[in-house]
DNA sequence: ATCAACTTTGATACCGGTATCAGAAGGTAG
DNA sequence: CTACCTTCTGATACCGGTATCAAAGTTGAT
């Protein structure tokens, strides 16, 4: 109102409220904080005055002494992926749900800024994390170990790891796949790309190591790979190496590899993606080549978009239920920051659905070469 | 290690450090922070044996005393929706480069949710507050106000408000619709259909109450179609109230209120949509009446994505900087932090960028009617 | 040996809440 | 009127850091 600067406008505490309203500071507590016992008339009377002093809480403090900040710290790849929107958006109205806040952190797959973001929600105090961990069976687990010893209880999501156990919420990566490959195959597909194994610098020689290869891949990659090798060998069709792309995850990438498989002398004549870039840059690679989806190669693929439906044709995939693993993961997570360590762990699956739409073309039975 | 409970496994405090150290705590605290003077010798003392009791910060603590969490508040609509989770993985990105952490809250545009959010922010003590609001001409921007009475700065994004100035970062909507819209009349449509005017129960009946109604709307709302009139008066075209979509944001809204478009005696031959939801809508809506773009209607839309590219016909479409909003909103408000409330304000104005593929076919010149 | 200037260190107030405890006020019973 | 139990209230310790201040210890110059 007054056009000199009232100096420090910032927020009154309740010190000032009780000083205002003539009384103690416990009986400001009180009254806010709806417990204790408080007298009907100083009560209102408070109530009041902190309206019309414009009195906020101080959270910080408020956690400082209950030891509870009533925010879950989440720590996933990447903000701007569709799948990981998609959990985001659950946990986040799940959380809301039940009252709590969320800090979250993103890592770019890399450990390091993993291990980094584990330990800012530590400091930060935050009741549970929710963790989309980037770690390989190789890698050291020792910052998800230091939570646990802290006491704070953590839920997995969307990968498992294989040196620590814990809650976690991950789709049927492995079956869902296996589901998805058969379909291509009972379509009369013998030859079918699979876009985006686990990157390697040398494409692996042959199936014993493409098994050891598997070990050390991000445990969802390496569930959808064995649930192609699984489909393949529930026909007894032979595994070529030279179909799974190992290259680095961008579109541009999985175009240039799908590129080189129709390149081959016995191209594939179907293509199973992992994700919606390796998706779109396999539309862009049979795109540059000329062929037509599905009259030339049928493909089906991870990850459901609005889009698909309106494409031309318009694209089978396999729908993860992305707000069902976030909102599931922050259930089971609040639970257990209310339960405690007692309960045994629980490890929930969800099924992906797969969703056939026009990009799957029943293939003529060629007869075998002899 | 010892099979027994050990009762508080919590983390260690500075006392603990001090008394393990047998130093004073603010020795350790000055040999952590790496403030004022120490010795080395019980420097290093210190910091091993903080090392080995796995010493780390409470954060809360801290913000306590110094009064700065490093955190910064965010409010938008939906975390899943494309455009503000690619804002999102800008801001983040940004803020975590200046060692800032974010608060993410969602309000599905409701006022109510975003004042509840507002506050909850607020009593976090965030550093700061970056805000998509849902607010429209005649909402009570109350809650807006107390954050800028507490003194903590705020920077709106993608949408400006009628009765609040604050810093911002926004897109140059009217400009870009203007431009989008003109490049359909140029390619010689004459009758555009404007998928998702303001929501309104009744459609405006003529330009003049169009007009008023856009004072109700969200601002980026209001823009686009200000710039779609614009183009519309550019070239002397009549301005027709039912080629404008007044339904409530879904796809199948879109699909329906497109459906009643095509209905009309003389149909639109071409659509500008604002946004990926309308142009699904639309897409699905010319697919179910067997049209086929760009041969029978052109379409042009606001969010590229990377589907547009291996769409037939590939979409043209309006991109928006969605990362460099939100990055460039972060460094603003950090800026503001740092700097305070002396320098003017900032009114970032990013441009949209139209992509020009093939779902926009050149019309032959029909004779008017005479 | 004396004193000033500087370095190193510990003690302690403080941030803004919550929680405990004890005393004051009011009501009822003996 | 005194004893005792409730209800209400204020004072104060505490959470885990930071910041300030004063005391103790060093060093060097005179």
């Amino acid at each position: 109102m007054s056009s000199e600067r009232p100096r420090p406008p910032a927020s009154p505490t309740i010190s000032e409220v009780a000083a205002a309203a003539g009384v103690g500071r416990a009986t400001v507590a009180r009254s806010l904080g709806n417990y204790g016992s408080v007298s009907e008339a100083t009560r209102s009377h408070v109530l009041a005055v902190a309206a019309r002093l414009g009195y906020r809480v101080n959270s910080l403090a408020r956690s400082m002494t209950t030891g509870v900040t009533k925010t879950l710290g989440v720590v996933l790849a990447d903000v701007a992926n569709p799948f990981f929107a998609g959990v985001l958006r659950g946990l986040s109205d799940a959380a809301k749900q039940e009252g709590y806040d969320i800090l979250v952190l993103s890592t770019n797959e890399e450990l390091s800024e993993e291990k980094a973001a584990v330990g800012l929600l530590l400091d930060k105090q935050v009741d549970g994390l929710i963790v989309a961990s980037a770690a390989t069976r190789n890698d050291d687990l020792a910052h998800l170990q230091a939570v646990r010893e802290r006491g704070v209880p953590i839920v997995l999501i969307d990968r498992l790891l294989a040196g620590f156990d814990a809650d976690s919420v991950v789709i049927n990566n492995r079956e869902a796949a296996r589901e998805a490959v058969a379909t291509l195959i009972e379509a009369g597909h013998t030859r079918i790309g699979f876009v985006w194994g686990p990157v390697t610098v040398q494409p692996a020689e042959d199936l014993e190591a493409m098994r050891s290869v598997l070990d050390g891949a991000l445990w969802s990659d390496g569930e959808r790979l064995r649930g192609y090798l699984d489909a393949l060998a529930d026909a007894d069709l032979e595994f070529d190496t030279s179909l799974v792309t190992h290259v680095i995850k961008t579109e541009t990438q999985a175009t240039r590899a799908v590129s080189g498989m129709l390149a081959l002398a016995e191209p594939p004549t179907a293509f199973f993606t992992t994700e919606t870039d390796a998706t779109v840059g396999t539309l862009r690679a049979l795109r540059n080549r000329r062929l037509r989806c599905p009259d030339d190669v049928s493909l089906l693929g991870f990850d459901d978009t609005p889009w698909a439906d309106v494409m031309e044709p318009p694209l089978s995939m396999v729908a993860q239920p992305m707000r069902d693993v976030g909102a599931r993961a922050a259930e089971l997570l609040i639970a257990r920051i209310h339960g405690g360590d007692d309960e045994p762990l629980v490890h929930e699956v969800l099924p992906a659905q797969m969703v056939e739409r026009g990009s799957v073309r029943k293939r003529k039975p060629t007869l075998l070469p002899r």
